[in-house]
DNA sequence: TCGACGCTGTCAGGTTCCCGACATTTGCTC
DNA sequence: GAGCAAATGTCGGGAACCTGACAGCGTCGA
């Protein structure tokens, strides 16, 4: 049963920590059970805590006033979200929903300061992370920009068959043709035509709730443009 | 004539830090002039160190393979860039180009190591940067995504506008239809298309290198989508 | 086992924005 | 003050995507 709790304090960034330092989070770390498509936070809210995955998947969204959303990533079990806002001392500046029932574990944004405050080694890992995942954010800038739509979905597409292929304990649930248009930042309509348009030509089979990869170099192609 | 040396060092980062340490910066501090357009680094590379700007203006610019390009920011004297990749511990994710030309002055990689390592203070004052730049690079995978050309250019010329009128010592230098182009992800002629409309409407004046903000409320009006 | 609901498939019409090309203006240098 | 490079202004054609609408399937729960 608390394999689950194992798995998220086994993550990289509280590996080969003092063992005191994780008693203390241990005893921080708060449990919640979460609701398919409920929110965990929400974007403007003060961040609450730091959270780690214990079972399903979560999606990190940023929806706009204009109601249009894109999805950020889809967390599995094992890891954790939501540092952004409490490190930067703001609001949260995109949405943690529910994919499915999910179970999580956080601790409370206070608790998280005091132990960041305490622990000066994590400092430094946190740093690395974070400027990872700056580049990671340029990265998707760039691929916005410069990519057209079917060399984006084809990245999508490869990722989340990588992630599923992973041969972790965690297999990917079921992803649909609109989850990857707002991954990809399209509609749902142009990236139906683009994955027929793969199945055709065999390099991809379409199944009810995702998409199964065949020619894998066939759409590293078509990333690079043909 | 070391004005420019004291205007870096006086950056929030290294602001109240102990004596000692500032005297160890400024040992450190490797001055260079860069000509017009040349590369301070380039994506790719592995990090020569963190650059503070002394004079003249450095664009950050991501180049993908097929040649296009697009700025990220632009960069006036007394800011600080290329702490990303050192952290991230990876190679440079872009380039830094001279825009005009310029002064800087460099912590080489290894002595920015050295001193991170040393002084815990700086650790977390890099961590509150990282996270608030994560959140602004979200902001702009937000506005590629959902708003059309016209709202982020809106946004681009009322953000320069307020860095030229900052009464700062600091007063950009020229930008050019095309710069706003590359800023804000789109061509010279959408750029030019739109900014005339703006001219006739009577919310902004066209001079030659540059956009001069008349009404300011029309412009937050296109970002809201009219 | 039968709906209900979510997912996929498809199409016509419309926008937005890019591409390429060219004319015109501005400012800087010699 | 003539020449040149850089910046702005303009246009037509076309590609890439979106909108809205509707029909056919899959799955799952009652």
């Amino acid at each position: 049963m608390d394999d689950k709790l194992e798995r998220i304090l086994a993550h990289p960034l509280l590996r080969d920590l003092p063992d005191s330092v994780m008693a203390e989070i241990r005893q921080l770390l708060v449990r919640r059970s979460v609701r398919a498509g409920a929110h965990i936070f929400s974007k403007g809210g003060q961040p609450s805590g730091w959270f780690g995955v214990l079972e399903g998947e979560v999606a990190v969204v940023t929806s706009s006033a204009s109601g249009i959303e894109i999805v950020l990533t889809i967390l599995d079990a094992g890891d954790w979200f939501g540092e952004v806002a409490i490190l930067a001392g703001a609001a949260n500046s995109h949405d943690a929903i529910a994919r499915g029932n999910c179970e999580v574990a956080f601790i409370p944004t206070s608790g998280f300061r005091q132990l960041l405050a305490r622990q000066p080694e994590l400092h430094g890992r946190f740093v690395t992370l974070l400027a990872q995942r700056v580049r990671l954010l340029v990265d998707i800038v760039e691929d916005f920009t410069t990519l057209p739509m079917a060399a984006r979905l084809a990245k999508g597409v490869l990722a989340m068959a990588d992630s599923q292929a992973m041969g972790s304990v965690v297999r990917r649930g079921r992803i649909s043709q609109e989850e990857y248009a707002l991954l990809v930042g399209a509609t749902r309509q142009s990236v139906n035509q683009e994955l027929r348009r793969w199945e055709k030509a065999g390099w991809i089979r379409i199944g009810y709730g995702g998409v199964e990869v065949i020619d894998r170099e066939a759409l590293k192609r078509e990333i690079a443009g043909n």
